[in-house]
DNA sequence: TCTAATTAATTAATATATGAATGATTCATA
DNA sequence: TATGAATCATTCATATATTAATTAATTAGA
């Protein structure tokens, strides 16, 4: 008799709620949501991206993204540049601003998640992520044939 | 150099969205948000709960709750109490008509579980949540010190 | 070439998250 | 016993999630 607590959702969406907060500090303080942190997060990795891009890598959905991307041009952190070739595309480009907000955030973000790597070892790490695969592998693409 | 999408809250939002769905769908089958699910299946364990131990333990923040008891309560799916010891607080029962719906849910609910147990040994499990522990035990507790 | 099917971004409607503040109540204690 | 601190539910303002629908642009095919 599965206890609601220890439910996959639930175990996953408790420790969200714990780790969230040392990064939430951190963007707060850059006045950034998560969602936006997220996006420019993704911009840094590769400046030139589009919508549906960003949208997969940050898991934000797309009706969501068009807001967030709405407040973070607004704040001067972003540009969007609709593509010549394809104009359905948008182009998402981190402004001058963007960038240095971002190389001033990304050590500190990156000393947060040392943190955590420093509670387990490389082997458990490993572990978790193999067992964690296994327990969230999509079957959704059988849906797709 | 941890790559974003290797990171632990990225990794446990992707889990969560590859996860979901199979619940979703029966949630949605009987007219129910994720959330409206929570607190019904929190009261499936115990009938009489105040609204902030509701919160404490389906995560959800109280200002959150309010809306969803108001949308539960409309539906007829529970009722709420003021208490009469201590006027703050209020209690949250299940209606009959709610706990019909959840005796009809929960054997499915329980078979959703159990399809994603069987992904992985007991020993995994096991292994599973002893590592997630490590990596997302609260440290906040410090900082009430 | 013209229309049907697709695709990318967006809008719309409703529900929830987050952080601050409020109102009513109870508690602690001088 | 008055009074400030603490507690519980709630409201408020803003941001995001979810699903369906829409718009504009492109592609596939008859």
């Amino acid at each position: 008799m599965p206890k609601f607590l220890d439910s996959l959702p639930m175990i996953l969406s408790r420790s969200l709620d714990r780790v969230m907060p040392s990064y939430r500090r951190l963007f707060q303080a850059n006045d950034l949501t998560d969602q936006q942190w997220r996006v420019l997060r993704a911009l840094w990795e590769k400046q030139h991206l589009t919508s549906a891009q960003i949208s997969q890598i940050t898991l934000l959905p797309p009706p969501s993204l068009v807001g967030i991307l709405d407040r973070l041009e607004k704040k001067n952190l972003i540009g969007r540049l609709r593509s010549t070739e394809d104009r359905r595309h948008v182009h998402i480009i981190p402004t001058q601003k963007g960038r240095t907000l971002m190389e001033h955030m990304m050590p500190m973000v990156d000393r947060i998640h040392d943190d955590f790597m420093q509670r387990v070892t490389a082997a458990e790490w490993a572990e978790f992520n193999r067992i964690l695969e296994k327990l969230s592998e999509s079957t959704e693409k059988r849906n797709l044939a």
